[in-house]
DNA sequence: GTCAAGAGACCGACCAGTCGGTCTCTTGAC
DNA sequence: GTCAAGAGACCGACTGGTCGGTCTCTTGAC
């Protein structure tokens, strides 16, 4: 049963704390258990693995994340508002989230073919999500005709590096960076350029 | 000595292949040992440790990347010509060592701190020629003012995510994403759309 | 003979995971 | 109310394998 064992939460925290400043291979389970206050057995009480905690808290991430992006689309009609809802939770979920993000973003890339594979599935979800927004937008003739697959995967890529940017320096402020990365982005599509200056 | 020994040349090599396939904490200095058909007295003859060997062949990358993209370059004249002229020289050294490009974006991400530094100062260095392009084309006039330090970050993120696609992959070829690619890259800083068709 | 180049047995630090055991809390028969 | 019986949570010494790196020993060219 997963009842809400104080310990269990000190370990996940521990071990957020630790994996993100240190990364996968870095990380000593010794370590962890020293942070969380606790012991060996305790931390193997409550988890199977190593590699277990660690994906379990991309997996928490990653679903927390596709969260709130849905959510903030799922309150607007228009395309080029979506992709504002989109783009604002987006970043707002990395700010409040800064350690979890750079486990996600950074940590969880180069671990061999045992991650790649769940790395790749997420990602997936998240490039479909922006390709189907984009073939909409196409089609109601918000934007222009083009490789929305191709797009979908650099606005990805954007994103990420902009954020993996911060994570690293602390700055820009992701807020602050958001009206100029929305202008990018959108420029990058082929919204006319009267249609992203104004909300309406 | 740099000397051309053929014993080097094949560690080389099957460092590369091992590392680019399992990442670096998955590679084991007795496979590259058989797969360069020598000894662990032979690998360390010619260079000082594993560490060495990865580092190494991302620094040889990456200057290999740069001098390429420096000399396409300096060949043009006018900014968008340059842009082609770098983009086209960054896919196509990317599409010539697959492998190395791989162990250069992906597996030299999340190796902790000691290798988080080079990687930063690498990727700075390209951030910087693409940023001091872009404030170059907009104090010409060809496009619009705006934050170029985040356009410059955002350029590299698409076009890793791209590239690191194709190398995951394997398709789209890189070459024919280039026209798709070419486009959404200018389109996002602003150069007019009548501009974006045409070489001239 | 000597020295660059290579071979491969060996070392020892390191570390994920295990396992026998303890401590505390709940339960229910009387 | 109490106490035996058990369950759940946690402890930490220990292990067994792994792996980067070293050391001594060959070999062959000059």
């Amino acid at each position: 049963m997963t009842q809400n064992s104080n310990t269990r939460t000190r370990i996940l925290d521990a071990a957020i704390n630790i994996f993100s400043t240190k990364g996968y291979h870095n990380t000593r389970m010794d370590e962890i258990v020293e942070a969380a206050q606790t012991s060996k057995g305790g931390v193997y009480f409550h988890f199977p693995s190593k590699q277990d905690i660690f994906l379990g808290l991309i997996d928490e991430f990653a679903n927390r994340l596709e969260n709130r992006i849905s959510a903030s689309i799922a309150q607007e009609e228009s395309g080029i508002r979506r992709v504002d809802a989109a783009l604002s939770a987006c970043l707002e979920t990395f700010s409040a989230y800064r350690k979890l993000a750079k486990i996600f973003l950074v940590q969880a890339v180069g671990l061999g073919v045992a991650f790649e594979e769940k790395q790749w599935e997420i990602h997936d979800r998240f490039v479909s999500i922006v390709q189907q927004h984009l073939d909409e937008a196409v089609q109601e003739g918000d934007i222009v005709s083009q490789n929305t697959e191709l797009a979908a995967y650099a606005w990805m890529g954007a994103l990420n590096e902009v954020v993996v940017r911060w994570i690293h320096t602390g700055e820009p402020n992701l807020e602050q960076s958001l009206p100029d990365l929305r202008a990018f982005l959108l420029r990058s599509v082929g919204v006319p350029e009267g249609r992203i200056a104004d909300d309406e």
